[in-house]
DNA sequence: CGGGTCGTTGACCGTGATCAAGTAACGTGG
DNA sequence: CCACGTTACTTGATCACGGTCAACGACCCG
């Protein structure tokens, strides 16, 4: 399989440009796949956590179970993304894994990245700035959950995927639609709402002319208003990271 | 200044033993300080982020101005935080960083990690965890703000710090209280709550005897009780750091 | 066709926001 | 050391958003 067809290499490719040696180094990661059918467990909450995945294709979300039954999604995970590294400190996982989608993923010992320190130290730090933007994008969401309403939380969420599924898929872009598998409860349970607000908010949504909905799709009219509302900084763009290089 | 008063060889040796050159790599990091007096802002939003931090003294805080006025409270930093690293793969600052007390820092550029990472890979990965177990802090409190009412989120917080603090100063521990420089604003402003809520949760711990309040100081009476109270899950505990030696 | 999940709609209620007034603590200068 | 002004905290009244409960409708799959 040819390098260029990682998605890993895919995103940091956005970045930086990778000599061919840190293609390889890639390449060697995802060497093992395990394919994750829709609804699957990848791991539990408690389980002891020893390895991290790159998400080759489909979408999955980790969320914790409560006490009181609740549920909190913590975050959403897509081709190209790395995860399962919260618990990189920690014996044991902090939340569990599930694919809303088939999935493929390349699981990687938490050695692994000793090891790439070691041979390829451009992509360990490279991907210690992708967890600590990842970091940016979960204080976005912490913001936007503990200021403002339930509108504007679902919209924010909603210019959140659509700037990270553009990164890997430019028809984004172009048609201003993406799939979204996730149930209103799910969605509900990522942003501290109940199904019930979710399904009155992306009502309210369509008829204030920001989206439109056919089956699981969701296509944006006005995407620039929209990002005007809530205040969207997309933290997909203005990267540098040239500090890298220089050392 | 002997190495083994580094606030950060401190923290650090918490989880790890630290060799003889990895403390003199540290030392050196911590070469030129900055002292930052109440309320003196270290960046703001918008700047340019070329430098990471570590707190060798005192209390910060990193927060965000929204375009309605409101404020909201992303991080609090505490002697031996590594803190500023949230820009690291972006140009500009996403918050700004103000001192509650007066305090020192020792700012490092972005580049100091390249170098980390060349010659002493195994605290570049040690800071790489820190990071991800900063991420999971983040995300309790995320959790605490989506799916808790006043009340909890607010003990919640002062569960955290009292465990946070207490890695540094075992006074905490057996006294049971710390000071807290913060005002009731600020604990909303983190918590998504007014100064009203926060004062209102507040009086209420203290008369359901889970805490006392001397000034800015608060004491725990029932630590269990509230810990139970609100399923806290102390991260600074549970450890694992083995896969650092074994690549 | 029938069972199940998911989404929509409505009625009612509770938590915390908002507004406002009053009290306590702090810092500054006389 | 006190008088004053400022900031922080407390308390109460009112109101709005979203939770809860419940029923219904749409769609999917066997």
């Amino acid at each position: 399989m040819p390098n260029s067809s990682s998605c890993f290499s895919k995103m940091l490719s956005v970045y930086v440009d990778l000599t061919d040696e840190e293609h390889e180094g890639i390449a060697r990661l995802e060497k093992t796949e395990r394919t994750i059918g829709r609804d699957e467990m990848v791991f539990t909450e408690g389980d002891v956590a020893e390895e991290l995945y790159i998400v080759k294709s489909g979408w999955l979300c980790s969320f914790r179970n409560l006490e009181d039954g609740q549920r909190q999604v913590v975050q959403l995970h897509h081709p190209g993304d790395m995860c399962g590294y919260h618990e990189l400190m920690l014996r044991q996982r902090t939340s569990s894994m599930v694919a809303l989608v088939d999935s493929v993923l390349c699981p990687l010992p938490k050695s692994a990245l000793t090891k790439l320190g070691r041979e390829t130290p451009r992509i360990a730090l490279l991907i210690e700035a992708i967890v600590s933007r990842e970091l940016v994008a979960i204080v976005d969401t912490l913001q936007a959950i503990a200021r403002s309403q339930a509108l504007e939380r679902v919209l924010h969420l909603l210019l959140f995927l659509y700037h990270r599924l553009a990164v890997i898929n430019p028809l984004v872009v172009t048609t201003g639609n993406f799939r979204l598998p996730m149930t209103q409860s799910l969605i509900g349970d990522m942003l501290g709402l109940t199904n019930v607000s979710v399904s009155v908010a992306m009502k309210e949504l369509e008829r204030m002319g920001f989206i439109t909905r056919e089956r699981r799709t969701v296509t944006f009219i006005e995407l620039e208003k929209a990002k005007e509302r809530v205040d969207f900084k997309d933290r997909f763009q203005d990267a540098d990271l040239s500090f890298i290089d220089t050392a």
